[in-house]
Formats: structure tokens, sequence, C-alpha cells
DNA sequence: TGTCCATAATGAGTTTAACTCATATATACA
DNA sequence: TGTATATATGAGTTAAACTCATTATGGACA
């Protein structure tokens, strides 16, 4: 019967997310290695037996708990620069956005890191990874739009945009939490978006090169006016 | 007898030593959760026990083995730039050797992560952790010492620069080792010192603005004064 | 509605690995 | 050389992830 089917499914995707909402709790609390599968049964209301039926081990716990986590912030990102159409303030939207993140839900990016740098024998277990990949893609796709619409340069390396964007966000977020200063958002959102700006808007280092050199061109010229007098 | 003293305390130091090297060697090929204790103490030729005289717990040997490759890598780092007297000289070999490092000692400091990330019960066990910040403080010299000799606008935000240059080179070190194109370091070196360049030079973006207007200003009188010889 | 069967749940038992401690060995010193 | 102190050992303890033989459940069909 395809309605005791359905029922029967989501009785068991309902037991899944319990278990991932109870492991989530107790992984924040703990961290991965003092979290204890018998506390995620506990909680979720399941013989530690069960846990295995629904995820092979403990670290595929923390993968789906980190997954979900990031689906739902990828989601959110997304509304969070829907608001307006102006590219800056998309990008601006976006980090302001990421940041917050990263301050909030501090531990569960920790999850993420102790799964990333975990070695794992067999080779497909760090497969569907790319949750992260997904929401970097974000980032891409405002840098893109931007350009279509010709308010960004072109010729700004994607790649190297990206790692400089997320990178010193999640590296001032770490300060901040380290230095327990979580106001200082705004701050660092206004300093990374001067950095980003000139950029975008198509300044090469090459036009810097070119104000030196005109710049040098002054300086003789001038004192050549001062010697004659 | 003090050479019977110095002989036993670099004994003890000499064992402390190999411990140190042997849980590098485990660590680096397993990561941190697959690394036993009892392989460690295999390759360092003692007891299981025996390792837990000098390091009072797994966590600990980690820690130490953390904190010894940062000490080697802050004396290196000091090196590389110690050839120039050249701000930016300087600033471009050290983010050359940082990114160069990152790369090449990833699984070193993927350790330092799952360190850094494992929630601990008691307080005194995250101190001592200050090994990154004596590195991180290389940065803070170079641009400092730019700043006294001129070269360096002073109203730079250190906490934000430092960010960005740590947090882009990490990042980047990442997507490298990801997507295994170690060869595109110099690439990666040149667009950040593109980005550091103007806002080191002091270059705020409204003034970019006026020095436009004054260069072509100048210009205009120059080329003047060029004509009248 | 009652019987049967496949699917899911259970938790006692197994295994693995960090950590301890009673015992043994080496070293310093008289 | 004898004794005391410091260092080393590895069998034993403990804790926690994971397994599996057994039990429960809930839907299909008479």
């Amino acid at each position: 019967m395809d309605s005791a089917k359905t029922t029967k499914r989501a009785k068991l995707e309902q037991r899944e997310k319990r278990i991932i909402v109870a492991a989530r709790s107790v992984f924040l609390e703990h961290g991965f290695n003092k979290a204890k599968m018998s506390q995620i049964a506990d909680i979720a209301e399941l013989a530690e037996g069960t846990l295995y039926l629904y995820y092979k081990n403990k670290n595929a716990i923390v993968k789906a708990v980190v997954a979900d986590h990031w689906r739902e912030i990828t989601d959110e990102a997304q509304k969070a620069f829907s608001d307006t159409d102006e590219s800056f303030t998309q990008l601006q939207a976006l980090a302001d956005y990421h940041l917050t993140m990263m301050v909030k839900h501090w531990r569960v990016i920790e999850l993420g890191y102790v799964l990333y740098y975990s070695h794992s024998d067999d080779a497909g277990e760090n497969a569907g990874m790319d949750f992260k990949r997904t929401y970097a893609a974000l980032f891409d796709r405002v840098i893109e739009r931007g350009q279509d619409k010709g308010i960004f340069a072109k010729n700004v390396s994607l790649p190297f945009l990206r790692d400089l964007f997320y990178g010193t966000l999640e590296y001032a977020a770490r300060t901040l939490i380290l230095h327990n200063k979580p106001q200082d958002i705004k701050a660092i959102i206004t300093q990374l978006m001067a950095v980003l700006r000139p950029h975008l808007s198509g300044k090469t280092n090459s036009q810097t090169d070119n104000d030196n050199a005109v710049l040098k061109r002054l300086e003789r010229a001038v004192r050549k006016l001062e010697r004659l007098r």
C-alpha cells in the first residue's frame, strides 16, 4: 500500500533526524572524542545498537550532523543577499552572514574540521563532503553575476578571490572567538570590502607601477624647476 | 658530579626527543585517532608505560609534536626573510615561505587543528599553545618595521591584515592540496602581494580618487613646463 | 481478526586501545 | 660494595566503539 509505505519511510526519516539532533547536542557539548555513542542513543531514545542501523559508525554521524548544518546555512545565506541586486551589497551581505554564522556556530565548524582532518583508510569515506563546495559556490555566483552586469572586472582570479574571501573570514572568526570579541564583526567586514572593492573594480597593480613611473617623472621635473629659480 | 648530572639530563632530553620523533612519524602516517601508543613505543624502543613518564597522555604527545614543528618553522621563516631590508620583499618572502611550508607539512598542520579543536575538560590543558602566536608575530614585526621606515602606512589595522594574510594563505594551501596543484604557489603569492601592496602603501580607496585628480592636474602642469625647457 | 513473516530494535558480549601500577632494573653516592 | 633513589617495564584494568544472536513489531493475507 502506498500510504503505508510512505508513512513507514517517513518514520525512518524521522528516526534519522532524531539521531542527528541528539548527536548534534552531544557533539556540541563534548566535542568529537569525548562524545559517547551511548549518550547519543540515550537522548535519541534508542538502543546503542540501533544507531548502527542508521549510520555505519561514529564518523558517519558527525558527517551527517555537519552536512545537515551546511545545508541549512547554504539556504539561509542565499536568502541573506537576495534582497538586493547591487553586487557589492550582495558581497557584503554574504561576508556579513558568513562571519556571523562562523562565530555563532563555531563548534559545528570545528566538528567539520575534525572530520576533514581525520585520515580514513577506505577511500569512499571522504565522499559526500561537497556541502562546503556548494556553499562556497555562492560566492562564485555573486562574482559572476557582477561580472555579467559589468560591475566587476573580468580579469580577476576567482579561485584566488574565493580563498581570500573565505580564508580571511574564517581566520578572523577564529581570532574573534579566541579573544572573545564578537562585536568587531562590522569592522572586519568593512575592511574586507575596502580590500575587495578596488580589486573587483578592475584596478590592476600594473596601474600602480604606472603611477610610480609618473611620480618619478614629476619628481625629476620638479627638481629641475627648483634648481632653476 | 656535574658531568654525570648533565649527561643524565641529556639522556632524558634525548629520550624525550626520541619519543617526539617516533610519535611524529606515527601521527603523520595514521592521523591522530588511528595512531597507536603501542606503535609509538615500539618505534621509540621503549615500553608503552614509559611514554607516560614523559608525557601525561596521547594529547600531550601531539601537542609536543606540533609545538616542536612550529618552533622549527619559526626559526627557518626568520632566516627566509633576513636576506633583505626591503619591507615588501620581506613580506613576500614570508608569504612564500608560509605557503610552501603549509603545503609541504600539511599533515602536521592538520594535527595542530585536531589539538586546537578538541575540547578538553581541564582548563590548563590548552595552555602552551602560543607557538602559533609566536609564529604569527613574525608578520607583525615585518609590518611594524616597514611602518618605522615609512614604507608602510601607519593607519592599517594590524590584526585585520594578519587575518587576511594568514587566512588567505591557509585557505589557499588547503585548496592547493585538495586539487593537487602545488605548482600554483607563485601565482597565489603574486596575487596576495597585489592586494596588500596598495593597502600597505596607504592608499585608501577614497584617497585613490583624490590622487587621480591631483595626478591629472600635475600631469598637465608638468607637460607645460617640459615644453618650456 | 488471527497467523505468519520480513523488517527493525535490542543490549549483552567482544574487541581494541588508552592508561595504571606493582615489580624490576639501573644509577648515584657513601 | 651496599643502599637508596630514580627510571623502566608490561601485564592488568577500564572504557567505549562496534557486533550479533535474540526478541519485538507491524503490515499482508486468509
